[in-house]
DNA sequence: CGCTGACTTGAATTCGCTCAACGCGTGTGG
DNA sequence: CCACACGCGTTGAGCGAATTCAAGTCAGCG
C-alpha cells in the first residue's frame, strides 16, 4: 500500500480531516484529488449542479453571488484548511473563485456525502465547522446591515490581520506588520458592500490620521490597532 | 412506559426529529422540556453561556445582535421546527427572543450535544439544517449589501409569504390573501437594515402603486405577485 | 375621553454613490 | 531607451437615496 496524500497534508490536523483515523482518511484519500489554481480562476459557478466540494489546502478563494443587474456581493473567504462547496445539495448557491494562487483537494459530492454519511466523525467536522461559519456570516449582517464606510473597513482591516494570524504564514512573523491584501480595491468593496470609490477614499483617510500605512497597492499596515478597534464598534 | 411527549409532537415529522427510530426519540424526549413563550418573552442572551438549544414547536422567533451603540439587526427568523441556538459552542453569539407567542421544545446544551454526537442521524438533520441556514443567510448578506429599500422590502415581503405557505397555516388558504406579519415596523427596518421611517414610506408607496394591500397596521396582501418579483429582483 | 405607543408624513441633512478626470506603475513595441 | 497604452487606484464635484429630526395621525385601552 502506498503512502497517501493525506498522511503528509499540509492541512492534516486542521481541516475536516483532523482526528479523522487512517481508514476514514484512506477512503477520504481515495476519493480526493489535488488541483492548482491560478488567481482568478473559477473552481464553481453560482447556480451550477453541486458537483464537487473541496478543502481548501493553500491560497485564499471567495464566495460570492450577484443581483440580476451585476452587482457583486462577496459572502466570505475561505483560507487554508476551510472546507468548500455544498454537501448534501443540489446546487451550488454560490460562485467560488482563487483570489491568490492556490491548492485545492476536490472530492467529487457524490462521493463526498457517501463516505460522510459512512464516519459521523466526518460529518461532525463538517457540522463543527458549518456551525462556525454561520456565526461568523451572521456578524458579517451586521456589519453589512448596520455599519457605516468607516466601521466596514475598520471591521474588515481587523478581521484580515486575524484571519492572517491564524493561518500562520512562517514568513510573516510580527503581529502588525505589513502584509500583502489578497484583494483588490474592487474586491473589498464587493465584501463591505460599498463602491470602489468610498472604499478608496476610506484608506486614503485613515493612512492620513496615521491608523494605518499603505506601502503598495496591494500592502496595508496597522499602526494603531486600538484607535482601528474603536473605529470598528 | 408512558407515551413520549415527541410521538404526538406537532412537528415530529419536520424537525430535526424527523426520520429518528424510537431509542432516539427516546433519548430526545429525556432530556427536553416544553416550554411557552408570550410575544416578546426572550430565550437567549447574546454572549451568554449556550446553556439551551431548542426547536421551535409553534410561533415565530427572531434572532438579533446589535452594534455596541444600540442599533439592532435581526439575523434570521425562526419558525415552526426550526432549530435554535449554539450546539458544540461556548457562547450564544445573538439573542433569540418571541415575536408571537411561542411554544418551544427545550434541551441543555450538554445533554442535546451528547445524544447528538452519539446519534449520527440526528447530527446529519442538523447538519442538513444548519446548511440550509448558511445558505439563506448568504443569501440575505446580498441584499443587505447590494440592495435599495425598495428592492429590500419587496423581497421581504415575498421571503414572508413563502415562509408562511411553507409553514402550513389551516387558517389561511389562498397564496397571497391578506396575512398578519409577526413583526412591526421597526422590526422589520431591523431585518431590513433600514430605518423605520424607510420602511414606512416604501409599505405607503407599494400601496399606493397597488402592488400590495395593507388592511390593518399589522397585515399585507400582496396583490401583484410578478410586479412585485420584478421589484425584487 | 384623553393617554399611550406605534406608525406616518414632512423637511432638512448627510453619507455614500455616480460620473468624470487624473495619477501611477507595468508591460510592450518602436 | 522612450513613448504609449492599459489596468488599477485616487481624487473631485454634484447628486440622490436614506437618515435624522420633528410634527402629526391613528388605534387601542384604561
Amino acid at each position: 500500500m502506498i503512502a497517501s496524500y493525506c498522511q503528509s497534508c499540509a492541512i492534516r490536523n486542521k481541516a475536516i480531516c483532523s482526528g479523522l483515523n487512517d481508514d476514514e482518511l484512506a477512503q477520504l484519500n481515495a476519493i480526493g484529488r489535488r488541483r492548482r489554481l491560478v488567481a482568478g480562476e473559477r473552481l464553481l459557478w453560482e447556480g451550477d449542479d453541486a458537483a464537487v466540494v473541496a478543502n481548501v489546502i493553500e491560497g485564499v478563494m471567495k464566495l460570492s453571488t450577484q443581483t440580476f443587474d451585476g452587482k457583486e456581493q462577496i459572502l466570505g473567504l475561505a483560507y487554508s484548511s476551510d472546507f468548500l462547496g455544498r454537501p448534501f445539495g443540489q446546487k451550488t448557491p454560490y460562485g467560488v473563485e482563487a483570489l491568490t494562487d492556490a491548492y485545492v483537494c476536490i472530492f467529487q459530492r457524490a462521493d463526498f456525502d457517501r463516505v460522510a454519511r459512512e464516519h459521523p466523525d466526518l460529518e461532525h467536522k463538517l457540522l463543527e465547522r458549518t456551525l462556525s461559519e454561520l456565526d461568523r456570516t451572521r456578524r458579517w449582517m451586521l456589519l453589512l446591515g448596520r455599519m457605516n464606510a468607516e466601521q466596514k473597513l475598520a471591521n474588515f482591516l481587523l478581521e484580515m490581520a486575524d484571519r492572517r494570524a491564524n493561518v500562520g504564514c512562517a514568513d510573516a512573523p510580527a503581529d502588525d506588520a505589513a502584509w500583502s491584501l489578497p484583494l483588490s480595491r474592487q474586491q473589498i468593496a464587493d465584501v463591505l458592500g460599498l463602491t470602489i470609490e468610498t472604499v478608496s477614499r476610506q484608506f486614503t483617510r485613515m493612512k492620513k490620521d496615521g491608523l494605518i500605512d499603505l506601502p503598495s497597492r496591494r500592502e496595508v499596515a496597522i499602526l494603531e490597532r486600538r484607535m482601528l478597534e474603536d473605529l470598528a464598534a
